[in-house]
Formats: structure tokens, sequence, C-alpha cells
RNA sequence: CGCGGGGUGGAGCAGUCAGGUAGCUCGUCAGGCUCAUAACCUGAAGGCCGGCCGUUCAAAUCGGCCCCCCGCAACCA
């Protein structure tokens, strides 16, 4: 048994979760339910990002108070991560008292040891926007990158951190590590961006006068710490660091930090950088996946937002809709989001291959045995022997390199075999020859094929997992396990239920 | 010549590193079956693998040139 420490990036609650953040969470909760059931102790974190202008102006076009805005915007993603099934262990908020510690302590360090110092700032400032550019945006655009009009140069004071210090260091920590950001795309990214520019010290303090709503900056109360260098930080302080020793060593480093490819360039280079100067090992692996583009097709048209999680989850359930999530597109690439497509995958996989599979069974098992059907003398069919021993080997690869599309492929071939198993031995003509021995043969190796697909589903459907499990006549709590995917004599009694996924028509 | 990714049957992808019958899912068409959610099973049609040139007995796969699409190009939380 080993740790596995996994995290999602703080969502900024300065507006209403989409799809995206569903995304990133759908995904993190499957890897970390593949490991709880592999055995292993895992720690999953998820929470949010409070703190920046962005948000006091949020709060301000509400009407309402900062602390208020941010405690409901935390509410509303804690019920959609409750409606997802996201079985995150810990929910960290930039705000929590401890984490602001954490960061002052985090900086107390990096100036002591001159990682920090303080310099003038230069950089361009709209007014209509209260926007910061570079001078790079301002001279692509001609002006503000947003509205077009002419900005005003600022000077002014703020701390840097000495990102260029650690340059050389990344580059080759980098070139050692080819895996750690994944995909290789990415990494390829990541790579290309050092070699063809020369790092610049980081600004992480903001003035007062201009950002007030942000964690005091540490021995000068003139400014706030600059909210990503905030935020990084949780991934070290929920897990206890300068706080619980013992509990910060057995954790970290993170085994996976699961980010939007939007957000690769602070994971990739200022995160390991701060790391580093902080005396810490950077994660095992930066994991980078794509996004959703939102599909035009009539139907979501004449539905409005189909962004909404919320929304779709009411539509088509959780189950189908993490199940489209995870199947439709390997993590890493961009996916195009439609009614139509995910209409297409609950139809053919979730309800045609699956669901009519366990009923069709289910019901049969009722039929012609009442519901009660034991193993017999007979072994297990031969296409479901070697059908199954590759998918055990195949699923664990899979999900170890977060290719779960593969994962989903291998488990749905194997539904396939049994589907194909139900044509070639024809129970009907089986029953009507009153052939109970092979009859029941027949039956429970479909159940016991049953059975063990329902556990190699649970990390991505952990409901239906359960469900069918339940339907079996099992205890899901006592049957979910790895180690329970072996075929098994056993008496199975079953409660068949309604279909697990009815299909959807489309007019 | 900024860096990177990609252009494969109607759609979405695999195959390209280690050249040698172009594979998968969905869709379409035909058939079979009836335990089942008009589901399941079988079969078929459909591709000169972006273009041109080259290497080779042989190229989607190697080399060169060109065309097109998409990311990135830092403080955006």
């Amino acid at each position: 048994m080993s740790k596995f420490y996994i995290t999602t990036p703080l969502y900024y609650v300065n507006a209403s979760p989409h799809i995206g953040h569903a995304y990133t969470n759908v995904i993190c909760d499957c890897l970390a339910r593949f490991r709880r059931i592999q055995g292993d102790s895992v720690f999953f974190l998820t929470g949010t990002d409070e703190h920046g202008e962005k948000i006091k102006r949020a709060a301000d076009a509400e009407n309402t108070s900062v602390e208020n805005f941010v405690n409901s915007k935390v509410s509303v993603f804690k019920n959609l991560w409750n409606k997802l099934d996201i079985s995150y262990d810990f929910f960290i908020r930039t705000t929590d008292n401890f984490h602001k510690e954490t960061v002052g302590k985090a900086i107390k360090i990096l100036f002591d040891k001159g990682d920090i110092y303080k310099a003038k700032y230069r950089g361009f400032y709209c007014m209509p926007c209260e926007s910061f550019w570079t001078e790079a945006q301002v001279k692509e655009a001609d002006g503000c990158p947003l509205c077009k009009r002419g900005v005003e140069e600022i000077v002014e004071d703020n701390y840097f951190f000495k990102l260029s210090k650690y340059e050389s260091w990344l580059k080759s920590y980098l070139k050692e590590k080819p895996d750690l950001i994944r995909p290789r795309i990415r990494y390829n990214e990541v790579m290309g961006f050092l070699d063809n520019n020369v790092l610049e010290d980081l600004c992480i303090s903001r003035p007062k006068k201009r950002v007030s709503w942000g964690i005091d900056f540490p021995a000068d109360s003139n400014f706030v710490v600059y909210v990503w260098f905030d935020a990084l930080l949780n991934y070290i302080s929920a897990v206890g660091f300068d706080r619980d020793e013992g509990r910060f060593n057995s954790l970290w480093p993170a085994d996976i930090q699961l980010i939007g490819k939007d957000i690769i360039r602070h994971h990739a280079i200022f995160w390991p950088i701060m790391l580093k100067a902080l005396g810490l090992e950077p994660p095992r692996i930066i994991f980078a996946h794509g996004w959703w583009k939102i599909g035009e097709d009539k139907i979501s048209k004449s539905k409005g937002n189909i962004v909404n999680p919320l929304e779709l989850i009411e539509e088509f359930g959780v189950s189908a809709l993490r199940y489209f999530l995870l199947r439709e597109v390997p993590v890493g690439m961009d996916g195009n989001f439609s009614y139509k497509t995910i209409i297409n995958r609950i139809n053919s996989d979730l309800a045609n291959d699956l669901g009519n599979l366990v009923y069709r069974v289910l019901n049969m098992a009722q039929k012609y045995f009442s519901g009660r059907i034991d193993a017999g003398n007979v072994n297990i069919p031969d296409s479901f022997n070697s059908s199954l021993h590759e998918l055990s080997k195949e699923y664990a690869a899979y999900m170890n390199e977060v290719d779960f599309a593969s994962a989903l492929d291998a488990i749905w071939k194997f539904i396939g075999v049994m589907n194909k198993f139900v044509e070639e031995v024809k129970p009907w003509i089986l029953w009507k020859e009153a052939k109970t021995d092979e009859l029941k043969w027949f039956l429970f190796s479909l159940l016991e094929g049953i059975r063990i697909t329902s556990i190699y589903i649970y990390p991505f459907m952990p409901r239906v997992s359960e469900s069918i499990l339940e339907q079996l006549g099992l205890v899901p709590e006592k049957d979910i396990g790895l180690e329970n995917v072996l075929w098994r004599k056993r008496t199975f009694v079953i409660k068949k239920g309604n279909p697990l996924f009815p299909r959807i028509d489309v007019d």
C-alpha cells in the first residue's frame, strides 16, 4: 500500500463553475477512486482561490461583502462536487487561516534566503478596465488588449521572487524528467518556452491601494501577496507544510497534480521553482488536460446554456456525464461538447452495451431460476478467460497512465464478449430444451462477468458500480476492490432493478 | 525562416519512433436472432492516408519542398 497525493487546481471563485471545472475534478476523482480500490492510501485535495481584485469587484457588483460573496461561491462549488460524487478528502480555501499563515511563512523563508527583493515594477495600466498589461501586450494590441483604449505607464515598488536564479536548475531538472509534465505536447511547450526565453523575476506583491483583497505581505502592510503566489502554495499548506512535519513528509511530494492546459506555465515553471527555493521536491507529475469546446448543434441552441454542469447532471445523470467526460476524449486533448455527442455515447455505450447486457441477463436469471443462480461445476468460458486476462493486465496500466479512454475501451471489449456470448450460447434454446445445467453455467458466467465489470467501472461511475452489485445481491462496500476481480464460484441471489440507462430518444 | 501540435473512408480517432495485407468507435446498408432498453449478433459498402518530388524491391510510415488548421509567444487567478 502506497500513499497517493492528488490535487486539483484551486478554482477562482469570481464566477460559477462550468464544464471545465467539473471535468478536472471528475478526472481527479476517477484517479483517486482507482487508487483507493487498488488499496492505496489516497489524499485527494481540491479547493478555492478567493483573493484578488477581481473577486473584490465581483462582490461589489453584487452589492455584498467580499466575505459573503466568497462564502456563497464556495458553497456553489461544494454543491457541485457533491452532485458529481467527487470524493475529495479535504477542501482548502485560500482564506483559511492556516493557509494564510503558511503563505506568510513561506515568503519569510524566501526573503531571509535572499530570494525575494524589493524593486520598481513597470507596467501599463488601463483605468477603465482596471487591468495591468505588459509592454509586449500593449504593443501588440496597440493599447489595452481589452478595450483598445490608451494605457498609462505605471512605475511602482513591488516585491520580486528570483525566478531567474533557478532557471538553469529548472531546465536541467526537467531535462532529466521528461515524464514530469504530461502529456508530451505540454512538456515540449514548456521546454520550448525555456529555451527561447530568459526567465524574468516574478512580481509577487500588489500594492494595497490597487488590490485590497489579499493576504498581507509579511513585514510590509502596504502590500498584499500576488494571488498566484498565494494560490500555488495551497498544495503544501493543505498537507501541513511548516505546521505538521510528520504529516507533510508522509504526503509530499504530490504524486500527480491535475491542471488545465491554460495554467501550465504557473505549474510547470513558477511552482517547481518556488518549491526548490523552499528546499522541497517538485511534484512527481503535472498533468494538463485539454478543453471542451462547446459545439453548436441545434439542440444546444434551443436549450440555452449547456455548459452548466448542474443542468447536465439534471438532464443526463451524474454517471452518464462522468462517463462521457472520461470516455469521449483522451485526457490531454481538446474535445467537442454537444448534446449529440453525449447522447450518442449514452445510447450506444451505456444503454445498448452495458445497460442492456445487465438487464437482459438479470431478466433471464429471474425468469429461468427465480433469481437464484449458483456456480455449478463448470468453469469460466474460454472467451471470458482470455478477455479478462487481457483486461486485468491493461486496466491498471492504462489507469496509471491516466489513459481513461483506453481503460474504458478495454472494459467495453469484455462487455462485447459477454453480449456475443449470449448469441453464441442461445439460452432461449437451452430453456426450451430444459438443459438446466448448461443454462445455469451460462447465467452464472454472465453474472460473474458483470460483477467483475462493475468493479472495473467503479472509478468512472461509482453509483452504477454500486447499483449493479446491489442488483447482483452483493454488498458494494465489501465487493468493490481490485482484489475481487478474480473469477470465483458463488451463489447469486439477484434483485433485478430498472434499466441502468434508459435510451434517450432524439426527435 | 519564433516554438510546438495536427491534416487517414460521412464524423471522431489509432497506426508514423523500429517501411511490407490501412485498424477502431459512431453513422449508413443488408441479414440473423428474440433473453433484452427498436436493444444484441453477423456481414457489406465507403479511404489514391493534405499536395508535389525523392530514397527503396516496397512508404500513411523515411528525406526535401509547399498548402491548410490549431495551440503557445509570461504575471492573464
